[in-house]
RNA sequence: GCGCCUGUAGCUUAAUGGAUAGAGCAUCUGACUACGGAUCAGAAGGUUGGGGGUUCAAGUCCCUCCAGGCGCGCCA
């Protein structure tokens, strides 16, 4: 099902030829779309605007869902839907399962890498922030019908498990007995005893190659390692309420079968050459190499990542391939399409996104560290949240705050703000919803239900009734919008207002002291918007409560 | 040194080259024996960091300067 605005902009595209743009009108004496597809048309071929406006107005076809069209200013179109037809319309994003999101025309396989904890580290805010904006963005894909593949890519790999596993020899400890918690402590002294002796070091370096070697002793204490912190993983994501899972796991380990053919194809290619004993990518116009290998034959990232693309384009055969990763990781990510693309294994037709987010800050608006310049644990964070507001409004204040700025600024963690009950914030949309969801209780309990199936608005007389109908048409263009540009504030935007039309129709239209068909027409209403909001929330992440 | 990002009201922020830059918080003024006031209605608050330029039209594009942040050959 086609929503009512990309109906609307069929019709003009029809007659202009172009994609005529219709923007929600800015201000009310505009109607409810304008469009400025005239004066990008009179410009191209040298006319007057207002002569081109006429033109359109005179040809579209819409006299079956607008109102006469006007003409304003330089040339503006001005567009106001029949309030028949919006109500109309509402009724039928009621009867559609999927509540007016629009299935996209080319579903696609698209992968999207999100969250990424180390092993034996805790969770910090930046993982945080990538997996509740990546477990958003898969919602979102899902929602509008992409096949999402998940991935997890955990730090499972590299010199700091010589380190760990060294250490475990060393004390003696049975590394089937850890706990997360001691494994964190464990990483300390390991990297303390790391740095403070030479002979342990060097002991530790040897260690990580009998892990590559795959010794069983060194290999058997690894994957303690690994289902701690996996168990501890999987608390977090239960406690964010996020929907990985273990069979989304795939870590750096698993690529460091296939670094040895990336690094030789990459150079049998040409594309990679030694420099200085490391095999280096030089990309046109970028002076600094991607490292492939370095001089003492070990791998960095940069190598895992490139695997990470032929197994996600060639074996789980992505589409689009989408990274949630910190933005000062945007050179890499630069670095490694580019190198993918030369090497041939990012096809023109695969499209590869860095989705960088900007950091979590303290109060004094500097990186977010605690007292002794440690990252500040996930726990902790969502921990500061609950002290001042029960779970399920803790949850959705941190996602929302998380969620509904642009993605690539930092902002302060400010937990009062955040959880505020009032103003743009994830408890006063779970708020909005609860209200709704109580006048339709009420409703049940005298008998007045809502069948979605036919349901139907009569009237929608009042102008708070008529500014709801139209920003519940508008769902489906904004998840659409959300799912190509990947921005989950438009998501968030358009709930906060969508909320607050709710508000001011609460104040301005009773429902359950109306009578007969307006009472009926505003019930619908109060189910349509319930159950955008309800999903709206869910593709963000959070739980939309029923009361509060 | 080179590169990327940021700068919008006291604070937090939105704006796909389009009309008078849109919100929230805080402040001030109204509305409560309420379909849940955890709310709503209204007021005030802006030379969009400075300066040039392109355009019929610039917060948005280009140049330059200022301020802050982050990257830049062997950590991930």
């Amino acid at each position: 099902m086609a929503s009512l605005p990309e109906i609307l902009s069929a019709r003009f595209e029809a007659v202009t030829g172009v994609d005529p743009e219709l923007r929600p009108a800015t201000k009310p004496q505009f109607g409810h779309y304008q469009c400025n597809v005239a004066l990008r048309l009179a410009a191209d071929r040298g006319l007057k605007p207002r002569e081109v406006a006429q033109s359109i107005v005179d040809t579209v076809d819409v006299a079956d869902l607008c109102e006469p069209l006007e003409i304003a200013g330089p040339g503006f179109i001005n567009i106001r839907i029949r309030t028949d037809v919006l109500a109309h319309a509402v009724a039928e994003q009621l009867r559609d399962p999927h509540a007016g999101i629009v299935p996209t025309q080319k579903p696609a396989v698209v992968v999207v890498d999100y969250s990424a904890p180390n092993v034996a580290k805790p969770m910090h805010v930046g993982n945080l922030r990538s997996t509740i904006i990546g477990d958003c963005l898969a919602r979102v894909l899902r929602s509008t019908g992409d096949t999402v593949i998940a991935q997890n890519h955990i730090g499972d790999w590299g010199t700091q498990f010589g380190m760990l596993v060294e250490q475990i020899l060393d004390e003696g400890i049975d590394a089937s007995a850890l706990t997360l918690d001691t494994s964190v402590e464990l990483y300390k002294r390991a990297q303390a005893h790391f740095r403070s002796d030479e002979v342990f070091a060097e002991a530790a370096r040897r260690r990580v190659v009998a892990l590559q070697a795959g010794d069983e002793q060194t290999r058997a204490i690894w994957q303690c390692l690994i289902d701690v912190s996996k168990a501890g993983f999987n608390r977090a994501y239960a406690r964010l309420g996020v929907l990985l899972t273990d069979a989304d796991l795939a870590g750096e380990s698993m690529y460091n079968p296939m670094l040895d053919a990336v690094a030789a194809d990459l150079e049998a290619m040409g594309v990679a050459t030694m420099d200085a004993g490391a095999l280096c990518v030089f990309i046109p116009g970028d002076d600094a190499p991607l490292i492939v290998r370095k001089s003492d034959g070990g791998y960095g990232y940069a190598a895992t990542d490139l695997a990470a693309i032929r197994h996600r384009v060639g074996t789980l055969h992505a589409d689009r391939l989408i990274y949630v990763v910190g933005a000062p990781q945007s050179h890499h990510f630069a670095q490694v399409f580019a190198t993918a693309r030369l090497a041939g294994w990012l096809p023109e037709a695969v499209s590869a996104e860095h989705v960088g987010f900007g950091s979590v800050l303290g109060a004094d608006g500097k990186m977010f560290k605690t007292r002794d310049g440690k990252a500040v644990t996930l726990d902790t964070l969502l921990d500061a949240a609950e002290e001042v507001a029960a779970t399920e409004v803790a949850m959705a204040a941190v996602k929302y705050a998380d969620l509904s700025n642009a993605l690539h600024k930092d902002y302060v963690f400010d937990v009062d703000r955040m959880t505020a009950t009032t103003g743009d914030t994830g408890p006063y949309l779970q708020y909005a919803h609860a209200r709704v969801s109580q006048i339709l209780r009420r409703a049940a309990a005298d008998s007045l239900v809502v069948d979605d199936a036919t349901a139907v608005i009569a009237c929608l007389g009042e102008p708070a009734e008529q500014t709801l109908a139209l920003t519940l048409t508008r769902f489906g263009e904004v998840v659409a919008e959300v799912a190509s540009s990947l921005q989950p504030h438009k998501l968030c935007g358009y709930l906060f207002e969508l909320a607050t039309q709710l508000s001011s129709f609460y104040e301005q239209c009773p429902v359950l002291k109306s009578e007969d068909e307006i009472r009926a027409s505003r019930l619908v209403l109060c189910r349509a918007t319930q159950r955008v909001l309800a999903t709206g929330l869910d593709l963000l992440g959070i739980h939309a409560p029923e009361s509060m």
